[in-house]
DNA sequence: AATGAATGAGGATTCATTCAT
DNA sequence: GATGAATGAATCCTCATTCAT
């Protein structure tokens, strides 16, 4: 039998993810998730830190998927590897990725606690732009602005998919991939 | 004396702007615009056509202010005004700014009517890339992904500044600017 | 053009007729009556009295129709003329026969005034039992009595056929009319 | 300790009695119950099916008093204690006559789910009248027919002493019992 | 006299939270 | 620990009424 806790915040995901932040009672997630009203409170203070407290663990799991065997090859493999998870996350429709991208854009209450969680998990991330810039390879700006050039669209091209817009050919990902690569790069002069 | 269904939106968007959404009461805006609670109902059905209305109305002012005198010069100084325009909108700290972003990735609920309105607006960035692609110097993508490729990254730096992370200097604004546009170009082979 | 006082009081009753007393609101009697909301009370001190007007004038509608010419003929002849009226009046699905509905039996909030016009506008109707009783053909019981006995079959009767319950064939009315009379006459003892 | 769901129809029932169906407001009836306004929809989803499972209750209460023995003795004697109980179930002043009032005339909302219960309810009074006209002693109309003639007298009586207008004796009561019995005899010629 | 925009008190309903069992 | 009935504050919305034009 699974953890309790962990059924709760499973059922929080996935009503947020079908009905949204607003429509989340309290009620409907004790039903989803099979226990009793009372029994949340005894996991969660109360309503805010449940959602908290999902926005913790399922940054958590969005990281751990796309971090995955991030530090195996070169940097450019790297960088792809984690770009193609990336894009291949953001195309789900799971409870995770649809209550994920609820969060991520919230209102500026971006609370400090998540924010450095945020950094934690994601400091693979900014190491592989510091070892570029280290190695002189790639651009001279802040791992965050590198992070936006070049991850950014990984993120909103999937969104484009999995709202059904558009799909893309593989070769097609694969190219956005590259360039988003090659944005961040210091290009080689040709040498005559 | 200032039109009163305007006077609301600007209530409800400043609301939303330090509340989110979800902290938005039909009390508060009618305070906040100085009105009674009763009068929003001359002027909008119910709560969700006031949010809706105030979303149509916040994205034709992003829209007016992104795209103003877009149609001047070359290619290149189309496309990074408008990058540029993006990122100065989104820095800002306004009521509309800080509304907009939360619409703009609220839930899968993104209703037709908006995405239409969004379309429209929003057409002559398409029109851009079109131009682009038609000129065989941009990269062979749908406008979407180029749009997402060179044009999201304006708006994700952007957001780390308006949220207090990391302040540019222009010259790295100016180099962001410079790789979006880059990243989209067809690469000239060097001739020998 | 007609009488704006009157004007308001029909639309009134229209809307009773259709949605009950509850479903009344000023808005509603100013757009069927096509007068602004706030003529209303130009003409009316408030709800309450619109309400009470048109009882009184509704009313008076009802008894100027069922007592019209009933002084003329013999008792039997004015009794069976006021029954049938009564009767057709009931069947009718009239905004002024549904709005009275609504009324006639309301709370106990019978108000005095109301009452008073009652018997005012009855009193013809007391007048053919007090004379039938004078006549000593008529039961020894109180007006009021042999009205409940010989009159309400009238409307009980009508009001199944305005529900679209029971159509009654005219020999079956002209029978219950028939017993109605006869069951408020003292029976005449068979002669040998 | 009295079930709860009861004890808010109770409460609704009096309120309703007092102050009419219009005067009813939520908060008045979680008060006079003793419960939280938010206990009431617990029990019943919304205003209108507390209307509506009361006015079911109030019938099933009616039935069960004015049908109560109606088996028992001659056809007479069965007709006679009906509308008795009906009499002075009628006279009554109490929250559940009053309310039933109410509900009896209201609009042409005549909810076709509580014409079934009526129906079922009052099944045995229109057998009394099938059986009077199988034997060839009543009148050959339709059993509402009957009921109209014959039964409608004993609430209208009734109501009129209700509302203060009139005190019966009991020897006119029992007159105007004897008269409605006869009505709808057919009469026994007068033999030679 | 007439208008109809504005008011704001009041009512229905929801829902986070508590607590006796 | 778990339950779920009960709570009541908070919220959306309606609507009788007023009043400046």
């Amino acid at each position: 039998m699974p953890n309790k806790r962990d059924l709760i915040l499973r059922a929080t995901e996935k009503i947020i993810a079908s009905s949204g932040i607003q429509g989340l009672s309290m009620q409907q997630v004790a039903n989803e998730a099979g226990v009793a009203a009372g029994t949340i409170y005894r996991y969660f203070k109360d309503k805010n830190e449940l959602i908290l407290e999902l926005r913790k663990n399922v940054l958590a799991h969005v990281a751990a998927f796309i971090l995955e065997d991030h530090q195996l090859g070169t940097l450019e493999q790297r960088f792809k590897r984690i770009w193609l998870k990336m894009h291949s996350f953001g195309k789900q429709r799971t409870p995770t990725n649809l209550s994920y991208e609820q969060y991520a854009h919230l209102p500026e209450i971006n609370n400090e606690e998540i924010r450095n969680i945020e950094i934690t998990l994601f400091a693979p991330l900014k190491q592989l732009f510091d070892e570029g810039k280290a190695a002189g390879i790639m651009q001279p700006l802040h791992p965050r602005a590198l992070y936006a050039l070049s991850m950014e669209p990984a993120m909103a091209i999937a969104r484009t998919t999995r709202r059904g817009q558009i799909q893309y050919e593989p070769h097609e990902i694969e190219l956005a991939c590259d360039l988003c690569w090659k944005t961040i790069l210091i290009p080689i002069k040709p040498t005559h």
